[in-house]
RNA sequence: GGGGAGGUACCCAAGUGGCCAAAGGGGGCAGACUGUAAAUCUGCUGGCGCACGCCUUCGGGGGUUCAAAUCCUCCCCUCCCCA
């Protein structure tokens, strides 16, 4: 493909390329010299539960990968072992050998949802973070100024608040600078978060003599709150490997205003269907619920396939839309030596809620029906022997068998 | 090294002897409404078989007091200014 319409697909939902001069003769000598450039992604170890909005970094990934290049994936597992600090004041508790090299499993098979893992480099930092000897990195740490660091947002905003930085949260700029030395990257890729970092890294480039790479940065993707970042953290996310129902749901739980961005930067459709969609919006010919369920099929789609896709819809509809209870239900047995057992202590005892106040909190709020009929009296009770559909809130479904407590049997 | 300010519930933050399970905001949950787990409005938001009672929680330990998040003391941690 050539230069431009590689720069083309390169360019569609980036945030900043710094310098695209600079990307387009990488791109031009790798057409005609028919080297592939190095494009570098790092990632972190502590979190190997990839969410959509991860995703839209990695499917720029996935873009130079299509285009021929060799991508290579980081993991920060020398960085990691320290324990990353990034943003908060709380240093993370280290990771063993043993749980790196897990979640580092568990990545693999997650990207293989989004990159070709055959053509895909993997690489640790510690590989070359490790051997650095003091003297290396105090060389490494007299590149770069205290007001250079400073200049970081994060670091910004936390000096200016007078809240903590630890010196070692200095030292990961130039570490992951580092890995685009120890790689001679052409190319790095990261969220605008990341921006600091990635320049960071031309810098060390430039100093170790080698051509700075190309930061390619994408916008960070809000969560299901609608303003902070997705993270797991936040409890903002969709993972995804969570299950079709799951992914649908909290995507038709995003804020209609998020609607397009999310169309945008986490589905593959072709940015002219995009546009249309917003038109018929603005319009009003196209209903904001339905362009969201096409937003969710799409994603559920992408991650699971179009029958588990249409499974989800029809489960949404049901459930959300008609109002009934979902066509699987989980079941649980609870066992005791009682002839019956208060609702509320029902809702705990299968795990529902977690304590007896809570439980007659949610009975006191309407949140609680069983077999379809609002609980009303915070002392009802079910008998012994039968078989229960209990519902909490809107979406909390389960079937319970009260099972009398006899001979054999333990456990409640 | 000297001086000053702080550490409160999931987060931010008020409270400086009893009226404090602890204001307010955020988040979360729930209800109503709806177009969906959107938006909006309202309520709830330590635990205890439900109790005007008890237990646990205001950085950690010890102490004063009938009574402590609040006073004393030692310790740990953070920020600012000066050197």
């Amino acid at each position: 493909m050539n230069v431009t319409d590689q720069l083309a697909v390169i360019r569609r939902g980036t945030a900043e390329i710094v310098v695209e001069s600079e990307l387009r003769s990488k791109l031009d000598r790798s057409l005609k010299t028919g080297v592939p450039l190095k494009v570098k992604l790092g990632l972190d170890p502590t979190a190997p539960d990839l969410h959509i909005g991860h995703t839209v970094v990695l499917q720029k990934l996935r873009d130079f990968q299509t285009l021929g290049h060799q991508v290579i994936i980081i993991i920060g597992d020398f960085t990691g072992m320290i324990g990353d600090p990034s943003g908060r004041s709380e240093t993370r508790k280290p990771l063993t050998r043993a749980e790196i090299e897990a979640n580092a499993e568990t990545y693999r098979a997650q990207l293989g949802k989004i990159l070709d893992m055959s053509r895909t480099r993997v690489e640790f930092n510690s590989t070359w973070l490790a051997p650095l000897k003091l003297e290396d990195l105090i060389r490494l740490t007299a590149t770069v100024t205290v007001a250079q660091l400073l200049q970081r947002d994060d670091f910004a905003g936390r000096y200016a608040a007078g809240r903590p930085i630890s010196l070692h949260e200095f030292l990961y700029p130039l570490c992951q600078a580092y890995d685009s030395v120890a790689l001679e990257a052409d190319v790095e890729l990261g969220g605008t978060d990341q921006t600091f970092n990635l320049l960071v890294g031309r810098d060390l480039q430039r100093t170790f003599g080698q051509e700075p790479q190309v930061a390619v940065t994408t916008p960070i993707l809000e969560g299901l709150d609608g303003t902070q970042k997705m993270s797991k953290t936040l409890g903002n996310y969709v993972g995804i490997t969570e299950p079709p129902g799951q992914i649908y749901g909290k995507l038709m739980s995003v804020p209609d205003s998020l609607m397009l961005r999310y169309f945008t930067l986490v589905t593959r459709l072709p940015e002219a269907e995009i546009r249309g969609i917003a038109e018929g919006l603005s319009a009003g010919r196209v209903h904001p619920m339905d362009a969201k369920k096409r937003l969710a099929y799409t994603v559920t789609a992408q991650y699971h396939g179009e029958t588990a896709a249409r499974e989800a819809e029809a489960g949404f509809v049901r459930v959300f839309q008609e109002r009934q209870e979902p066509v699987k239900v989980d079941e649980k047995e609870i066992l005791t030596d009682q002839q019956q057992l208060p609702v509320w202590l029902v809702l705990v005892r299968s795990g529902l809620l977690a304590s007896g106040s809570e439980g007659r909190r949610m009975i006191r709020q309407g949140a609680v029906e069983v077999d379809r009929q609002r609980v009303q009296d915070l002392d009802a009770t079910l008998a012994t022997g039968q078989t229960y559909t209990i519902q909490v809130g809107k979406r909390r479904f389960l079937r319970v068998h009260l099972q009398p407590e006899s001979g054999g049997k333990r456990k409640t």
